[in-house]
DNA sequence: ACCCTCCTGTCA
DNA sequence: TGACAGGAGGGT
């Protein structure tokens, strides 16, 4: 489920209530997910949650038997979920992929579709994101630029590939180009100054607003202590299919990119 | 640079 | 019954 802004905004939730607990035991219901260096998880703390792109990160503290620190991340890809237990959130049991039992309550993996990943690390060094996280300071309209230059992709799978920008997905592509006013079919390498400095502008607008709205949630989708976030009042286009353009009234268009639908306003959108 | 696939659920 | 769903790795 999550883009950036949901997974910021889960672990900004998740962080109060997690840090300083204890791991006591760990469980993987789910085989896919099985992984040897579980057995090296109880004992420690849990020191600090942070977002890795589109990942969770826990950092844990050296335990009785190994003093060196352990990150363990989650990746929850279409529908991973984390929950921690003091929460009475409806969940099918049947998704629930792994648990972590803590001296304060649990932390709960739940995943519909099980693409979602854990991944134990002893250091962060091999998780680092290759492509840059456009809320951090390396991301200026010049390193934008210079990523996007001589590209011959469209622009807007061009933004959901991870190995530039981090973070972005399926929904804020689409917010974020009809911000700008670019057509999602236009060549990345054919912007113009101008529309870069928009392009630039509105990725980080479109995610601060929907950060500081705690994300999309759509239907019954509730966030790690089971409240929703609201930036779907908020959306322009995305999921809008026919409905007016908030700017001139036409109808929003569907278009399938590289097997993923894009949604945007041909009359606003150039 | 693209297409398929991994899963399970919902909706027309 | 088929299309579609917030992601991304692997193969070509």
């Amino acid at each position: 489920m999550p883009e950036l802004p949901e997974v910021e905004t889960i672990v900004r939730q998740l962080q109060p209530g997690l840090a300083g607990c204890r791991i006591v035991s760990v469980e993987i219901l789910d085989p896919k997910l099985e992984t040897p260096a579980k057995n090296k998880l109880p004992g420690r703390k849990i020191l600090d949650i942070t977002r890795l792109g589109k990942q969770v990160c826990l950092e844990l503290s050296g335990n009785d038997r190994d003093e060196m620190k352990l990150w363990l991340l989650f990746h929850l890809r279409m529908t991973g979920r984390l929950i921690t237990h003091s929460c009475s959130l409806d969940q099918n049991e049947r998704h629930l992929r792994a648990r972590l039992v803590l001296d304060q309550g649990s932390l709960l993996f739940y995943d519909m579709r099980s693409f979602g990943c854990l991944l134990v690390l002893d250091s962060l060094q091999e998780a680092l994101p290759k492509g840059i996280d456009p809320l951090s300071r390396r991301f200026t309209r010049r390193k934008l630029r210079e990523l996007i230059n001589g590209s011959k992709q469209e622009i807007k799978p061009w933004l959901l590939r991870q190995d530039r920008l981090v973070g972005l997905g399926n929904i804020y592509t689409s917010e974020i180009l009809f911000a700008s006013g670019i057509d999602p079919r236009r060549q990345a390498g054919s912007l113009k100054s101008d529309e870069l400095h928009r392009l630039h502008s509105q990725i980080r607008r479109i995610l601060l607003l929907a950060i500081k709205n705690c994300g999309t949630t759509f239907s019954d989708f509730q966030d790690s202590q089971g409240r929703t976030g609201s930036f779907q009042r908020l959306l322009s286009v995305y999921g809008k299919t026919g409905q007016p353009c908030p700017n001139c009234s036409g109808p929003i268009q569907r278009i399938v990119q590289q097997q993923r639908s894009t949604f945007f306003c041909s009359a606003c959108q150039k």
